[in-house]
RNA sequence: GGGGCUGUAGCUCAGCUGGUUAGAGUGCCGGUCUGUCACACCGGAGGUCGCGGGUUCGAGCCCCGUCAGCCCCGCCA
């Protein structure tokens, strides 16, 4: 007897085989797609497993149940008690895992009367999924569909799999509070109000951050959880209001050992997925992306990179860079290797696309034999973009200004590239590290420097010397799992000195009453003996996506929230009754 | 907070330059059919053109506002 009988079923449908040929089964689920010939009936019927073709024909049905079945609409979940039987070689359905056979029933029964279902569970090839909004209104049934399933089935496997991974390296799994105190830096707080305590309110965590730190105080050594996180935020399309972080923490140990123990744990995750990866990732420096790939989270699968051509066209004299090379500004562009595939009207979307960023304008040049042609290319020999490594059916895309600007530009223009010239990837599975992050950003009004991170992150020891002399150079213990193009997670090494993180907090401009009041409990663990610890936390929601290419986070996330942060088929939020508002001592003003 | 795209039958979509009675496929309902697998064939029902206002002799189509979904910027320590 396996596992996944019952007392009211034998087999899943999706299970059926060959070698259950002659077997007398009875398998429950719900009617797929029904093919009614008049004299014999046909049933796809689905389970999680899968789809199995049941047949009603007068030969072996008695009347009443093939008049049963004949009137069952789609959806309906029958019981159904039959012979398996192998199917004659001109009637295999080799697009089904059960095709070889099908199942001659002999009993049916309507177990769960359905209305007719308000979006298609069962699609033809190259049909369209309803509209987004109907699928997530109707996500009882959207979620009957095979892909949804799978996915979910997926997002089981890989979960089971990164805690039998972070077991097997002595993690242990512990679960902290998710009513939890507001914090004042970093994304807004969902807030619950207190009903004991009038005007007081906990905070959904952001992430267990300090709570795992505490852990690391207590001694526990080596914590993980698959963590709820919550931030109220606007969305994305890879980004949920509440989310799941694999998130892990470790004492006594440097950025290596916490690198070492998220690469087990992505390498087994793929591996779940049926990716072979290798260790270790390779690591680039925060800065080295940034000049290289525009962007702190590089797809390494295409090797196009950035160059910085401002000695090499500065003898050229374009009016263009002229007029706008100022202060510190670069030029910087890409070789683009086949680029003169792009037609000019592709060209002019990458040059929209760069100006919607705030950019100066694109500069190009394309080279076809002897022929140059693009916006600047009176200026150019084949010989200067030769050596700036644009050969013949290439393109040099070219942009100018204060690295602030041109970075974001020339990130989105290599994606725009990689788009629409299809390169062939180096490799399927392009994961890094990037480190040595800067510790402090400017403020965006203010320009001061501000913490990049969250105010744990300990300096890199190096530049400790320039904390207060020179901000922006200061490293950051801090690192970034990337993997085609999509930052996984981030960690970093903490502060573990309580005088020093005290520090920290005071140059957050918070006053000693403020960080005793919020930092009070962390502070005084610090305090009490913490050993060196760091650690990391992986976003599982996104990894999932990945691993499953999925389109969306939408798409494997059981229930999740439109972009307007509302659940549509439950209807979140709602008002609140006025004598719950009253219990909680709150009032809604309009 | 800002910008873009979309909204027409249960579902997916078409609907010309503003012009008569808003169409197709699929689903649904009724009928025929014993080997289909998107079964086939015949017939039928089905519309607050997201919502509100405006322009016009006349609005699915133009204008203003609004709601919802999606995408992007800001934001996300």
């Amino acid at each position: 007897m396996s596992a996944s009988q019952t007392s009211q079923r034998t087999h899943r449908c999706g299970a059926l085989r060959k070698e259950h040929v002659g077997a007398r089964v009875r398998l429950g689920g719900w009617v797929h797609r029904r093919r009614d010939l008049g004299g014999i009936v046909f049933l796809d019927l689905r389970d999680r497993d899968g789809i199995v073709q049941v047949a009603l024909g007068p030969a072996w049905a008695p009347p009443d149940v093939l008049a049963r079945a004949g009137s069952l609409g789609a959806e309906t979940v029958v019981v159904v008690e039959g012979e398996v039987v192998l199917r004659p070689a001109n009637m295999k359905n080799a697009e089904l895992a059960t095709g070889d056979v099908e199942v001659h029933a002999t009993r049916l029964e309507v177990v769960g009367a359905a209305t007719t279902p308000a979006i298609p569970v069962a699609r033809a090839k190259n049909e369209e999924l309803p509209a987004e909004e109907l699928r997530l209104k109707q996500r009882h049934l959207d979620l009957r569909r095979p892909e949804l399933q799978a996915y979910l089935m997926l997002r089981h496997r890989l979960l089971q799999r990164a805690r039998r991974t972070l077991s097997e390296l002595e993690f242990l799994e512990i679960e902290t509070p998710i009513l939890t105190k507001p914090t004042p830096e970093g994304a807004r707080d969902y807030l619950v109000p207190s009903r004991v305590h009038a005007g007081e309110f906990y905070a959904l965590p952001q992430s267990p951050q300090i709570y795992k730190q505490l852990l690391m105080v207590a001694g526990f050594d080596r914590y993980f959880q698959i963590a709820r996180c919550f931030r109220d935020e606007d969305l994305r399309n890879d980004r949920q209001p509440e989310f799941s972080q694999i998130d892990l923490e470790a004492s006594f140990v440097g950025s290596d050992d916490v690198l070492a123990y998220v690469e087990a744990v992505l390498v087994a995750l793929w591996d779940e997925a049926g990716h072979a990866v290798t260790r270790p990732f390779p690591r680039l420096r925060w800065r080295d992306a940034m000049e290289r790939f525009g962007t702190d989270k590089p797809d390494l699968r295409y090797d196009l990179v950035i160059a910085d051509w401002t000695a090499a066209v500065a003898p050229l004299a374009v009016p263009f860079f002229q007029t706008a090379g100022q202060n510190g500004a670069r030029v910087r562009g890409i070789p683009v290797r086949g680029g003169s595939a792009l037609s000019r009207k592709d060209v002019d979307q990458l040059a929209e696309a760069a100006k919607q960023l705030g950019g100066s304008g694109l500069a190009w040049v394309k080279r076809q034999g002897d022929q140059l042609s693009g916006s600047v290319a009176k200026h150019f020999t084949a010989e200067t973009l030769g050596r700036l490594g644009v050969g013949d059916g290439d393109v040099a895309l070219m942009t100018i200004g204060p690295d602030r600007v041109t970075s974001p530009v020339l990130d989105r223009l290599r994606q725009e590239v990689i788009r629409r010239v299809a390169p062939a990837p180096a490799t399927a599975h392009a994961f890094c590290w990037v480190m040595d992050f800067p510790l402090f950003e400017p403020d965006a009004e203010t320009g001061k420097p501000v913490f990049a991170h969250h105010p744990f992150t300990a300096p890199h020891p190096d530049d400790v010397a320039k904390l207060e002399s020179d901000p922006f150079a200061c490293r950051a213990l801090h690192y970034d799992a990337v993997y085609n193009g999509n930052e996984l997670g981030s960690g970093s090494i903490r502060i573990t000195d309580a005088s020093v993180q005290r520090t920290v907090f005071r140059h957050l401009g918070l006053t000693d009453q403020e960080i005793g009041e919020r930092f009070g409990f962390l502070l005084q663990g610090l305090a009490a003996g913490a050993p060196p610890h760091g650690g990391f936390a992986i976003g599982f929601d996104r990894v999932v996506m990945l691993a499953a290419g999925a389109g969306s986070l939408r798409d494997v996330i059981a229930f999740p929230k439109t972009t307007a942060a509302r659940a549509l088929f439950e209807g979140a939020p709602a008002a609140a009754r006025a004598e719950d508002l009253a219990t909680l001592h709150l009032k809604v003003v309009p």
